[in-house]
DNA sequence: GTGGTCTAGACCACA
DNA sequence: GTGGTCTAGACCACA
């Protein structure tokens, strides 16, 4: 279900997190769904416990799941944070538009590069 | 001239990095003009000689500046980067984007958002 | 595994990268290996951490190694690189080679030479 | 006469004496024709005397030219030289040629990539 | 003066 | 335990 790339310079715990996220996003992990026990997927993925805590709790802290205390881990409900992500991402796209422009790229070079996207 | 944001979660050295690679495509540094000195930096930030080392040593490694010894640290012509630059925020913009379609942004209103630049 | 040469004029760190590069080509060192942690290799070395880290980075950033941040280095698949190195090799014979002309060598006389490879 | 490249990795002094060595080795430069002086080079060429002194000083022990003490320095007689830089090369290439064989390059390929000299 | 290398050692994030 | 960043400071080559 999940596969660490460990060529990716980001570290493990960053990984998994988004991963979930986008699964939580696109709603294979529905609102209410209990999430696999923090030992069994450190099990799982062969991780040290703590790195599986580190990602529950940062899941936790920016409302994607709730956790019921010796019960486990569950996926929250998600309607207000797709509002938030929606103007985080927009406020990325700014940042990186803001250099795009320096080096001379143009809103349509851009327009196109994203809508060929099956490539 | 550089600031550094102690608030910032990226490395100093990284930082200083992206000051000067931005100084050097507004043309803000033009090609041929000299570098500060490693100490004479260092002094001003009040950082040590090593870090600043660093900063220039990716600098010159990715083509923005040119060492010679005993001299000092001169701004590399800068034609051919622009390309690599383009296609390294065409990366960026195709990361971010994959993330804002799975919260059903489209293409439009991305267009529409970055059209609107005086906000 | 690596011998330090002090008489070397070059640093250092460019003998242990360029000891390790020929130690990836000749696939003494195997894809997904993983290396000498940098704390181990510079007790082993008696030197500085910092040296190794630097040997690493170059590593790297070169394609050598990748690192998993909290476990370790690792060698990297080298498939596209030999094509790299033999472009750098050329470019040293190219060097050498107009130097040698400048003395009356001929391209036969080199053939023959390099031919008698036993001695 | 000489023209030095400040985006040259070398340092100055090595260019320097390298350039001499070539215009001595193809008879530009004949046996006992008077060199530039010292301070008459370094002001044609914007360099520190120390530089020029320290290009002659190599020169001159590796028998290149020979200072006569209040009038200069002469090209020195060549003959026996040549001999001694071709066993130098010789080595040269051969240290690389063993690399180039742990890439898979054979004799046929360096010759054909040396023999296109023109381009 | 300029940059380059290296040591000793602290402190941090990640697993 | 692993790697990454940074400071303080020495020593060297080059100009």
């Amino acid at each position: 279900m999940i596969i660490i790339d460990y060529k990716d310079t980001r570290p493990i715990f960053e990984q998994i997190v988004e991963k979930f996220k986008v699964m939580i996003w696109k709603g294979i992990l529905k609102p209410g769904a209990q999430m696999p026990s923090v030992r069994s997927l450190a099990m799982e993925l062969s991780l040290n416990p703590n790195t599986i805590q580190k990602v529950y709790g940062i899941l936790e802290q920016q409302g994607f799941i709730y956790t019921v205390k010796g019960k486990g881990n569950y996926v929250a409900d998600t309607e207000g944070l797709v509002e938030v992500r929606k103007l985080e991402l927009k406020t990325e796209f700014r940042r990186i538009w803001n250099e795009a422009k320096d080096v001379g790229m143009t809103l349509e070079d851009l327009y196109e590069y994203l809508r060929e996207d099956g490539k």
